[in-house]
DNA sequence: GTTGAGCGTT
């Protein structure tokens, strides 16, 4: 078939202008349409002309459509050229036909050329990549005909693939993929460079580009999944679907086409898969887009917002992008909730400075940290205003709480950028990382001490009775207390703490005497610093910080259940201290159901009294106990000003009675209180 | 306008 083989070597980089155009197109369209059916994009039409203009040759040509007519691409190829090959005067004006065997510059080239060179290049770029994409479609006529102007071949691919570039900038394609990308480079590299932009019909490439970008997410997302796959990609790309073409309904056929890839464009799928690949090496990447930036920055400055940025490796089924916020949000969370174990590997990590900041350090850190936190509250509370400044830092500041060892990774191949201006903070949240001690850390002094308290708490148990029978009064109280109970064998279990189990199956019904609750607490606050701060006055137990199961932050208080209920007591001294540089209010746990019973016997100030309340609560109950409650009454009255006084002068009023009452010597250490200096010492002295 | 009344969770 000699003559075929001469159809095969035409090139037909001519001037479709006008009416010629406008005919081709329409001849183009209908026979695409046989293959696509209505599938037929006008803007593949017009991709085709481009093609032609731009001097591809036959197979090229094939290669090119073969992304999107699949297998149809042969044959339609083979169609076109036959077509043109006999009828290219209907659609040239025959002074410009060209048909050139080899490939050498066209005719077309000076005749229209030059001039609207120009015009292409600079203005019409500029333009045209602000435009939607229905406008291209319009203009597309026009532009053809004044981007008569045909530069090498080679050169025209480096210019598509450019304004590919270039263009998605603009439009916000997100995961635009640059299909000429990498042919690019397959055709010749070194002659990239000298071209900027000479525009060449730009705005065809959008359609093409739609669709092999869902082409080349297909590969990634197959890539993805086989993470630590080193077959080919082509074989991954194949498992796309498995399906074989056969005779299948045109449609099904097209959607084929896409995943198949024949070799074609396995090179940009291949680009693609390999950086996929690597992607998953780096482990640390959010997003195979992330990797696939380089090429297109659209993505760096559109599509990756921090949090999706930033997430975690095991956070990879958020790659969707719609989640950042959510990630955020789950992430601050987390980091709440992993209080003691996670965080323990952070602390095991960075030993060297863990456990040497103590109480002192403390109020620093605390101080530090609040600076922080207000940044914190920023980000739960807008997290969807991506306009507000802090938010990215803070982002990576509760990866850092998270999981830090991912981000010390992450630092070193990211732009030091961001993490340049978040690192002061980043190393706030590692000082209160680092601070936090293991779990077992007290142990040592919780098995020594354990002996006498549990005579302790046994005496206690029996002392309390008491207060169980005062629980009775209420049915409430008692379900809840029966359910604490059962809360606290499976706690102590899953931590392993064979004594205090057994401590606790014994003095479960008192667990509300032993635990208090804090409110007014940092938001930052997490269960091991409230710990830390409350196991002064004895050991603590459980410490659960109240989230808001809606939005998954915290409320802003917690409950502090000690071993000894005497610890409790003494606790409540803390009311009305600084801690993070927010005053705390500290009360005993209520027995008393807040609405469902105002049945009580002495007047009990109404719920709705929203300052009272929380200290008259405790009022009525504790006069109900010996002793023990007492003292803090007084102090309760004007509870912050008796602190201050105290931990100035040391004044052996009611509250320091409590204090030294079961010597604990922590708690003459009051004065570390601080933070706040303010009027109230003064006021209250008088 | 640098959240802030309140009593939860396993």
């Amino acid at each position: 078939m000699g003559s075929v083989d001469r159809v095969d070597d035409l090139t037909f980089k001519v001037n479709f202008s006008g009416d010629g155009a406008a005919k081709l197109k329409d001849r183009v369209n209908k026979k695409l349409k046989e293959f696509m059916g209505d599938y037929t994009d006008d803007t593949l039409v017009e991709y085709v002309i481009v093609l032609l203009r731009n001097g591809r040759r036959k197979d090229e040509a094939m290669n090119e459509l073969n992304v999107f007519l699949g297998d149809d691409s042969d044959s339609f190829v083979n169609w076109l050229w036959d077509h043109l090959s006999s009828n290219l005067d209907l659609y040239v004006p025959s002074q410009e036909l060209h048909v050139e065997g080899a490939r050498t510059t066209a005719l077309g080239n000076h005749s229209i050329g030059t001039g609207s060179h120009q015009l292409d290049t600079d203005s019409e770029q500029g333009k045209t990549t602000k435009v939607s994409r229905n406008r291209h479609n319009r203009e597309w006529k026009g532009l053809i005909r004044d981007a008569a102007e045909p530069p090498p071949l080679q050169r025209s691919v480096v210019e598509i693939s450019r304004f590919e570039e270039k263009s998605s900038h603009k439009v916000n394609n997100g995961r635009s993929t640059s299909p000429r990308h990498s042919q690019k480079k397959r055709s010749r590299p070194d002659e990239r460079q000298p071209i900027k932009r000479e525009a060449v019909s730009q705005m065809n490439i959008d359609a093409p580009r739609r669709l092999l970008q869902f082409a080349v997410r297909d590969a990634v997302g197959t890539s993805r999944t086989t993470v630590s796959s080193k077959e080919p990609s082509s074989k991954r790309l194949r498992s796309v679907v498995s399906t074989t073409s056969g005779d299948l309904p045109v449609h099904r056929r097209r959607i084929q086409s896409v995943a198949r890839v024949p070799n074609p464009m396995a090179s940009v799928i291949k680009a693609v898969a390999e950086a996929a690949e690597d992607v998953t090496k780096v482990k640390n990447a959010g997003s195979v887009f992330d990797r696939l930036g380089p090429g297109m920055d659209v993505l760096e400055s559109h599509d990756l917002l921090p949090g999706f940025r930033e997430s975690s490796p095991e956070d990879e089924e958020y790659g969707d992008i719609d989640q950042p916020l959510e990630t955020t949000d789950l992430s601050y969370y987390q980091r709440n909730q992993y209080g003691g174990q996670h965080v323990g590997n952070i602390t095991a990590l960075e030993s060297e400075t863990g456990l040497a900041s103590d109480y002192l350090s403390d109020n620093e850190w605390y101080d530090d940290l609040d600076v922080v936190g207000h940044g914190v509250m920023d980000v739960s509370r807008t997290g969807t205003s991506s306009g507000n400044k802090g938010d990215n830092s803070l982002i990576v500041q509760y990866n850092v709480a998270k999981d830090n060892e991912i981000l010390q990774t992450r630092n070193k191949d990211q732009n030091q950028s961001t993490i340049e201006a978040n690192s002061r903070k980043i190393v706030n949240i590692s000082v209160n990382v680092n601070t936090w001690k293991p779990p077992h850390y007290q142990e040592p002094r919780e098995v020594s001490e354990l002996e006498s308290r549990k005579s302790l708490l046994e005496s206690e148990a029996a002392a309390n009775r008491s207060n169980v029978r005062l629980e009775n009064d209420n049915p409430v109280a008692v379900g809840n207390g029966n359910v604490k109970n059962a809360a606290y064998n499976q706690d102590m279990s899953q931590k392993a703490v064979q004594p205090s189990s057994v401590l606790h199956s014994a003095g479960s019904p008192n667990a509300d005497s032993r635990t208090i609750f804090v409110s007014n607490v940092h938001f930052a606050a997490t269960k091991d610093s409230l710990s830390r701060h409350f196991n002064k006055f004895g050991e603590v137990l459980k410490v659960v910080i109240v989230m808001d199961a809606a939005t998954g932050q915290p409320k802003g208080s917690a409950y502090v259940e000690f071993m000894q209920k005497e610890a409790a007591d003494n606790a409540l001294s803390l009311d009305g201290t600084s801690f993070m540089s927010r005053i705390l209010k500290v009360v005993k746990k209520t027995f008393a159901p807040q609405e469902a019973a105002p049945v009580m016997t002495w007047p009990r100030v109404a719920r709705g009294s929203p300052f009272a309340a929380a200290r008259f609560a405790r009022a009525p109950f504790a006069r109900g106990i010996p002793g023990a409650f007492r003292p803090h009454i007084p102090i309760k009255a004007g509870a912050r000003s008796f602190q201050w006084k105290r931990g100035v002068q040391a004044t052996p009023s009611d509250a320091a009675v409590a204090a030294s009452k079961f010597t604990y010597p922590t708690t003459r250490s009051l004065t570390y209180i601080r933070t706040e200096p303010k009027l109230e010492g003064n006021a209250t002295t008088s």
